[in-house]
DNA sequence: CACGCTACTATTTTT
DNA sequence: TAGTAGCGTG
């Protein structure tokens, strides 16, 4: 680290001198610090900023900077973790430098590979008429690798799908070998070690044969096109002059190659990100990527950003505390200007019925002392945590959306009809033939791969399956089938409406399977009704599919349309899908034991940090007001309850709690402030002794 | 060969 | 709890 700078720890003068045109109306309206961050001059930059320590508005601050100097905006690559940060930044530097910034390469990394792919992958083997096959697609298809190879028959318990896509992908984005994954996280099949490899080689020769790109590809086929395609890397690499990341934290070691693949002709990299978020190791990534960068980019500038503009002094010292327990990082405190505020409650409910009363009472309260709700928050560890509110915020009329697990394009009927659209785009789409073939009466598994084989005999010809000869039972499917692809090949491209129209198409079919199939299908239906208006907003089938693939919609209000600002509604979300927003107040529910941090992440060191580094998260969106909730008498139907329950979170630890206060909600509704020391739950001998054997 | 029935199991977070 | 693997039937 001798050829790195360090900014942190020099004087006033120092600090005023490294601010090169300090002066410029830019840099009035930030610290010393972000200054520092937004004119930084050529090379690499390292930003550690803390939660709420006004990081984005540095990194817009700094764009704009660039604008001015006289960098032209579409030689600058923007690269964020989610498209709504992308959209939120360029909108704001829009604000701050006009239409000037207009032009600026913006989008998260998989967007812009696929950008890339697009345009690059023909020289380097990869058809550009590739589609895109999302986490679902992508175990589907190692399903029907692992069928193939007759694995399904194997009488010994053998890794489902989501297990060997979790292995596979794992692999490719932190590089580990196969045998070490195997080793440390899946004890029980490393004997499978051979047959993981067979299977991953047989998905392998799949996509390539049925032309489709998974996520990872689309990392990885950047990555290798920069390192092993010297022509073709050198015209990537002079797309851009300065390449800014958000979200650094969150990157795996791949996208550090893809990074230092796009910077090694100028250095010009700006990364912002704080280590103490790092929460997406599931994804490959490593907050050790953000520890290692200066290594990684020799002569990186390092300033630290610790003033916090968003909490109240007390809310600060609680998440403060909380992190402090971390082992490896860079130690930052945060600190703020604001006087005044409350201490976080910790409140204590019977259960989740008073968990709920408490969290929907308080927002109302909230609510009549004039916050809006859509400055109110309620986040929980995961999606499913929220039923019993969402219930209960029904009942009440409240209204709200939830962030985050949204399985609206998971669903197996917005799948189905996407499927259509797919092979039309893409007629080698081998799992999109199969799932509709599946769907179709009379046509089973059999059927369907025989169907499948011949078309790959045909070459994938679009008569191929006219002229496949069902067995008699599903003849008529097979008509109308044939039918519908002829009538949809035949829609004219230039048709705005064409995608929706589409749709509209394939319901005609589609909607009776979809009665047959299911008994409660009105809210199915209306998912494809609004699928179908989310696809006329749509120029082309590709432009869709592709933005279903890697923009999913995340909250319900995506798909309703309007803006945040227009529609006050409170807003439900897990505590990943919060990262990057703020709210003047704020609710962590189920803070239990086994709740968060999960049960199995508790086994586990590293998993168990990085629960932590997640609570810490979620305390740091609040502004003004937070309320920490847990259930004591959450007496779980889940089996497998051999973990500590009905207690605290284990991060809530005694240092943590002397920096909140107490609250436990009383039978009529409101609070007792000033509670018994410490109260603990009462016990139900019977209810204990049925736990027991899981009755 | 498809399909309905039953028993079982695994259960986070997201591009 | 829901999705699915396995099994027996038509």
């Amino acid at each position: 680290m001798t050829d790195t700078r360090v900014y942190e720890g020099r004087s006033d003068a120092q600090r005023a001198a490294m601010v090169k045109g300090g002066a410029r109306s830019l840099t009035s309206e930030l610290n010393a610090e972000q200054a520092v961050a937004a004119t930084f001059g050529d090379g690499p930059l390292l930003i550690i900023a803390g939660a709420g320590t006004g990081k984005t508005r540095t990194l817009i601050y700094r764009l704009a900077h660039l604008i001015e100097k006289g960098v032209r905006p579409e030689r600058i690559l923007l690269l964020t973790f989610t498209r709504r940060a992308a959209q939120e930044m360029l909108a704001r530097a829009e604000r701050l430098v006009g239409g000037a910034c207009r032009g600026v390469n913006g989008g998260t990394f998989h967007a812009t590979a696929h950008r890339l792919l697009r345009r690059f992958g023909a020289a380097a083997g990869v058809a550009n008429d590739f589609s895109i096959m999302d986490q679902g697609d992508a175990e589907d298809l190692i399903q029907l690798s692992r069928a193939q190879l007759g694995y399904a028959e194997s009488k010994k318990r053998f890794p489902r799908k989501e297990t060997l896509h979790y292995v596979y992908s794992r692999h490719i984005n932190t590089g580990f070998a196969i045998d070490d994954i195997l080793r440390d996280e899946y004890s029980q099949f490393v004997d499978y070690h051979d047959d993981f490899l067979k299977i991953f080689a047989d998905y392998t020769r799949r996509k390539g044969e049925r032309n489709l790109v998974d996520y990872d590809d689309l990392l990885l086929f950047w990555a290798t096109m920069l390192e092993a395609a010297p022509s073709i890397a050198e015209r990537i690499a002079s797309l851009y002059d300065h390449v800014l990341v958000d979200e650094y934290q969150d990157t795996n070691v791949l996208q550090a190659r893809i990074l230092r693949g796009m910077c090694r002709r100028h250095s010009n990299i700006t990364v912002v990100g704080d280590d103490a978020q790092s929460i997406y190791s599931f994804r490959g990534a490593s907050f050790r990527n953000i520890l290692d960068f200066p290594r990684q980019f020799p002569g990186t500038t390092i300033i630290a950003l610790e003033q916090n503009y968003r909490s109240t002094q007390p809310i600060l010292d609680a998440s403060n505390t909380l992190i402090s327990r971390a082992s490896e990082r860079y130690t930052k405190t945060l600190w703020t200007k604001r006087s005044g505020g409350e201490a976080p409650w910790l409140v204590t409910a019977q259960d989740e019925q008073q968990q709920t009363r408490f969290v929907v009472d308080r927002i109302l309260e909230l609510h009549e002392e004039g916050v809006p709700l859509r400055e109110i928050a309620v986040l929980f560890r995961a999606g499913y945590m929220s039923a019993d509110l969402e219930i209960e915020l029904t009942n009440r009329k409240i209204p709200f959306e939830k962030w985050g697990g949204l399985k609206f394009l998971e669903a197996a009927h917005v799948k189905d009809v996407l499927a259509f659209l797919r092979i039309l785009e893409n007629p080698r789409d081998e799992v999109s033939w199969y799932r509709i073939l599946m769907l179709l009466p009379g046509i089973g598994d059999v059927t369907a791969r025989a169907a499948i084989d011949l078309m790959a005999q045909m070459a994938w010809d679009s008569r191929a399956f006219g002229q496949y000869r069902v067995p008699a039972r599903a003849r008529d499917a097979h008509t109308q089938l044939v039918a519908l692809l002829d009538q949809l090949r035949a829609t004219p491209l230039v048709d705005m409406a064409s995608v929706s129209g589409d749709i509209a198409r394939v319901r005609q079919l589609y909607d009776g399977l979809l009665r047959e199939k299911y008994d409660r299908v009105e809210p199915r239906l209306a998912d494809l009704d609004q699928l179908q208006a989310i696809a006329g907003g749509y120029p082309s089938r590709e432009a869709f599919l592709s933005a279903l693939a890697l923009e999913p919609p995340q909250a319900t209000q995506d798909l309703a349309g309007g803006s945040d600002e227009e529609r006050d509604v409170l807003v439900l979300s897990t505590a990943h899908s919060a990262k990057g927003k703020e709210w003047d107040a704020v609710f962590l529910i189920w803070a239990a034991d086994g709740w968060f941090p999960m049960a199995r992440a508790i086994n586990d060191d590293e998993e168990l940090e990085e629960e932590r580094r997640l609570m810490y998260v979620a305390l740091t969106r609040a502004r003004n007001h937070l309320a920490v909730t847990c259930p004591l008498n959450s007496y779980s139907t889940r089996r497998s309850a051999d973990y500590a329950i009905d207690q605290l979170s284990r991060f809530l630890d005694r240092g943590v709690r002397e920096k909140m206060e107490r609250v436990v909600p009383r039978m009529d509704g409101s609070v007792d402030r000033e509670p018994e020391p410490a109260p603990s739950a009462p016990i139900d001998l019977r209810a204990l002794l049925r736990g027991r054997f899981g009755a």
